[in-house]
RNA sequence: GCCGGCGUAGCCCAAUCUGGCAGAGGCGCUGGUCUUAGAAACCAGUUGAUGAGGGUUCGACUCCCUCCGCCGGCACCA
């Protein structure tokens, strides 16, 4: 063993050796429990950053503990490599986007491979290789024949910067969810994947992911189907000769109706403004608002609408109420049109207050009154009591909801609906770099699938990405003009290419056989190896992947491939690292790397005092990203890891500190010393029996005592941070017996022993958070195989239990004194020492105690009146 | 507006789930040992109305209620 730590000469050696002696690869064995720790695929941008760090020492922390803990540990990599960014970039330099992205494994790969994570990159995927996208074409193909895919018309939202349709969850807000472009919208020809078929399924198997997976994601799911019990109700049109329908969950409140409101779009529009006299003005006014509406942004519209000039009739009172267009309704939800009820709905109201329709009051305040509806401030949409609703007055309001669907069906003039807010996943993209979609459209025999044997539809190359209009694939004759496989005739390719989601739907279901070219993969690998068992990512993939995830999961049970419902058996979000920035006054400074800022906290270019920002996630603009390469560089991957995991929980946001990741190399330099220092010690027998001194008999108690509350860490929550730092703890007890040791003549062989035990359980404890270092330290330590075949240290409670303990004497709760007593002390032995003790007596000054509260080994609470 | 997270020492954070002496670990700072000096290393030291108020309890950082502050997500979903 060296003098000395040098982090990189050892993690070369052992990075080398892991990949030589193929360490992390595994294979299928029912004799061993497995199990699948997963981190979500990184996009090929081209270069490593701390998210990325944090990301995958987590994920390696737990696959070295549990292979230490006997466990057939599958941990696997790939790349999430098609999609827009690469085309972009390639347009942007003239390249093409597969070099753009060949080169960002590669480099990538590099990076990452110098972090150390005990991958098996032998199973290792990207989703621009044929061989991979060939099984996108294949289960788009299989989900087409069974219905779940299918073609329509349909506006999409479209990013005018990056040229591309977008899903509405990319689109959410209106802008662009990568370049915060306002989107547009566009009719074109799209591929839809019915995912609303399994709507309920989907927010059914939330239930049993409690507590397994972080609330705010079940939430966040939940919210993204919002599901939503009503009722459908049927408005007569008579001048027209129509009728509408709406959607409405308080059926209840219908006699408050004052109005019918259409979304802009409606098509009911121009049947009902037809022969109107100001029908023109409606039609105009309807444009602007869908025009207003592209912007983006509902929410933070002013409430707008014009009276169309016809007329509903409200079914249950037969009332004749105006019908109206307004852009807080719209088109993509229930059916595009409501029932406006003032009193039971703030949209309503604001929206009736500002146009002056009438109010009416239909049901009671929580406490029982009934305010007159031009006394009203607000609407009230609780379940109270109804009032003038007719035959129905009186009743619940949840009665009177059951009771007036039941009345709606009966009459034929409406039925109970249930809504969602999930809509079909349009998985067509317009653009270049993704997988094709395998499919042929026929002049005589309509949409054909191209066959089987003739996957992969490959990619062309060479293709001009600066094209006006349409996709890239449209403008390549060789790709586009085909012969039917039905008929023969001539035909057409389907030019559109995949959602990049849908490769990243089933990629760590292709790491369990990730070379099959026969199937997608093994249904019996697969079945041993998922589901997974533990999945770490950002919480950004809250919704859209780990939705669509759990849809294809789902239809693939359905095809038969797997037999379980639920694929991600645990989650965890990491937080993010953050990092303070500064900003110069000096516009033409503005954000400043920290070395451009002087000790003094002034701009080093023209001395300002800067202005020091918040701590925040780490971004280049604001130039506060840290290179974890370069952290590498300066103290090696294991320090880095070691920091990244030790400042903070792992799904909690962490703050970058170059004094605390000095901190952790120091840590990393000062186990090593120790374990320098004691490597060549002739250990004796460590059995019972063997007189041991006080600081030998410290140190065992630490030892087991540390390796109890880091298994628990461990085992019970994902707390690593505090794992670390118990570690640190048993280094410092392991410092303090060393310093013991030197105030005699030499160690001897029982202490040798002792620290031998413990140090050897630091090395295996650290293991997960430091491996190249643990794995030096362990070779030094004469044993001649990889830790990854050594197992995880036990610990005895007998040697972890106190001898003498120190328990706190409370008088009526607040701290008085303190009593030594052996670990093992009764509740009577306790109270009769607390009864004793000096201040106590002082205090009862002759009385009784009213009570005498004992919790074992731990305090006394004396209590008088 | 709705939902979630956080608030403990100069700073990052433990302890909160399961109520029991507020402090494990790190950073910083101060002093010392060593050194020609510094660095490194080691040793010693360093701090508190647990955001506020109320309730439950013998006992509250922990449980309940009402607020405040910061961060994040969602947001006209009828």
């Amino acid at each position: 063993m060296k003098e000395k730590y040098f982090p990189k000469e050892i993690e070369a050696k052992w990075q080398k050796r892991w990949a030589e002696e193929k360490t992390f690869e595994v294979t299928e064995d029912p004799s061993r429990p497995k199990f699948y720790c997963l981190e979500m695929l990184a996009y090929t941008s081209g270069r490593a950053h701390i998210g990325h760090v944090s990301n995958f020492t987590i994920g390696d922390a737990l696959s070295w503990y549990k292979r230490l803990r006997g466990f057939n540990v599958i941990h696997p990599f790939g790349w999430d490599s098609f999609g827009q960014p690469a085309e972009t970039a390639a347009i942007k330099d003239g390249t093409d986007p597969e070099k753009f992205t060949r080169d960002a494994i590669a480099y990538m790969k590099w990076q990452f491979q110098r972090m150390g994570i005990s991958y098996d990159w032998s199973r290792e995927v990207a989703t621009c290789d044929p061989e991979y996208y060939k099984w996108n074409q294949w289960f788009f193909i299989r989900m087409f024949e069974r219905g779940m895919l299918y073609r329509k018309l349909s506006p999409v939202n479209w990013c005018p910067k990056e040229d591309i349709s977008l899903s509405n969850e990319q689109a959410s807000g209106g802008v662009c969810w990568r370049c915060s472009t306002p989107v547009i919208q566009k009719e074109l020809m799209q591929w839809f994947a019915r995912i609303t078929d399994y709507a309920d399924q989907l927010l059914d198997g939330l239930t049993t992911l409690e507590g397994k997976w972080p609330d705010r994601v079940i939430t966040m799911q939940r919210n993204w189907i919002g599901k939503s019990l009503g009722a459908h109700v049927k408005f007569d049109i008579p001048e027209c000769n129509e009728s509408v329908t709406v959607f409405t969950t308080r059926i209840d409140t219908i006699f408050g109706a004052n109005a019918i409101v259409l979304a802009p779009e409606h098509p009911l529009v121009s049947s009902i403004v037809e022969g109107k006299r100001y029908g023109a003005e409606v039609l105009a006014f309807a444009e602007k608002l869908r025009a207003e509406q592209r912007g983006g942004r509902a929410e933070e519209l002013e409430k707008q609408g014009i009276f169309t000039g016809g007329h509903a009739v409200n079914p249950f009172n037969g009332e004749r109420i105006p019908i109206w267009i307004a852009n807080f309704v719209l088109i993509q939800y229930g059916t595009g049109a409501i029932m406006a009820v003032p009193s039971g709905d703030q949209r309503d109201f604001e929206f009736s207050r500002k146009y002056g329709l009438p109010f009416r009051q239909i049901k009671l305040t929580d406490d029982g009154r009934e305010i007159p509806a031009e006394e009203l401030d607000a609407a009230d949409d609780g379940w109270t009591t109804t009032v003038n609703t007719g035959e129905w007055s009186g009743l619940s309001s949840e009665e009177a909801n059951r009771r007036m669907t039941g009345y709606a069906e009966e009459k034929e003039i409406g039925k109970g609906a249930i809504t969602y807010k999930l809509r079909d996943w349009g998985v067509s993209r317009q653009r270049y770099w993704g997988t094709p979609v395998p499919m042929i459209h026929c002049g005589e025999c309509g949409i054909v699938p191209v066959p089987d044997a003739q996957l992969p539809v490959v990619l062309p190359k060479g293709v001009n990405l600066r094209v006006e209009g349409g996709s890239p694939l449209d403008h390549v004759p060789e790709y586009v003009n085909v012969t039917c496989p039905k008929c023969g005739g001539p035909a057409r390719r389907d030019t559109d290419t995949m959602d990049t989601f849908v490769d990243s739907n089933w990629y760590y279901f292709r790491y369990c056989d990730p070379h099959n070219d026969e199937r997608p993969f093994d249904p019996e690998k697969v079945a041993y190896w998922l589901p997974v068992d533990q999945y770490i990512g950002g919480i950004e993939h809250a919704v859209m992947h780990l939705i669509y995830t759990r849809y294809w999961t789902k239809v693939m049970r359905d095809m038969g491939l797997v037999k379980f419902d639920e694929p991600v058996s645990r989650l965890l979000t990491q937080g993010m690292i953050c990092k303070e920035t500064y900003q110069c006054p000096n516009p033409d400074h503005d954000w400043l790397f920290p070395e451009q800022v002087t000790a003094e906290k002034t701009c080093s270019l023209c001395g300002r005092p800067v202005n020091v920002g918040r701590v925040e996630k780490m971004s280049k603009s604001r130039k506060n990203a840290v290179d974890p390469i370069e952290m590498i560089e300066i103290h090696g991957a294991d320090a880095l890891r070691l920091f990244v995991l030790f400042a903070g929980p792992p799904d909690k946001d962490k703050e970058w500190s170059d004094t605390g990741f000095e901190g952790a190399a120091r840590y990393l330099q000062r186990v090593w010393r120790l374990a320098r220092k004691w490597v060549d010690r002739k250990p004796g027998q460590l059995e019972t029996g063997v007189e041991m001194n006080v600081h030998s008999r410290k140190l065992r108690r630490r030892t087991h005592q540390i390796i109890k509350r880091v298994t628990e860490n461990l085992e019970e929550r994902l707390h690593l941070n505090t794992c670390i730092s118990s570690l640190m703890e048993l280094t410092n007890e392991i410092q303090a017996f060393d310093a013991e040791v030197d105030k005699q003549q030499a160690a001897t062989p029982a202490e040798a022993a002792v620290a031998r035990e413990a140090i050897e359980a630091l090395i295996r404890m650290l293991t997960p958070f430091a491996p190249h270092i643990a794995e030096e330290m362990w070779e030094a330590y004469g044993h001649g195989s990889s830790l990854a075949q050594s197992q995880w240290p036990g610990f005895n409670e007998d040697l972890a239990r106190e001898e003498e303990i120190e328990v706190a004497v409370q008088v009526n709760g607040k701290l008085r004194s303190r009593l030594f007593a052996r670990a093992e002390a009764t509740e009577d032995e306790l109270r009769e020492k607390a009864l004793a003790d000096d201040k106590v007596i002082a205090a009862a000054a002759g009385r009784e105690p009213n009570k005498v509260i004992v919790v074992p080994r731990k305090l006394v609470n004396v209590v008088f009146k």
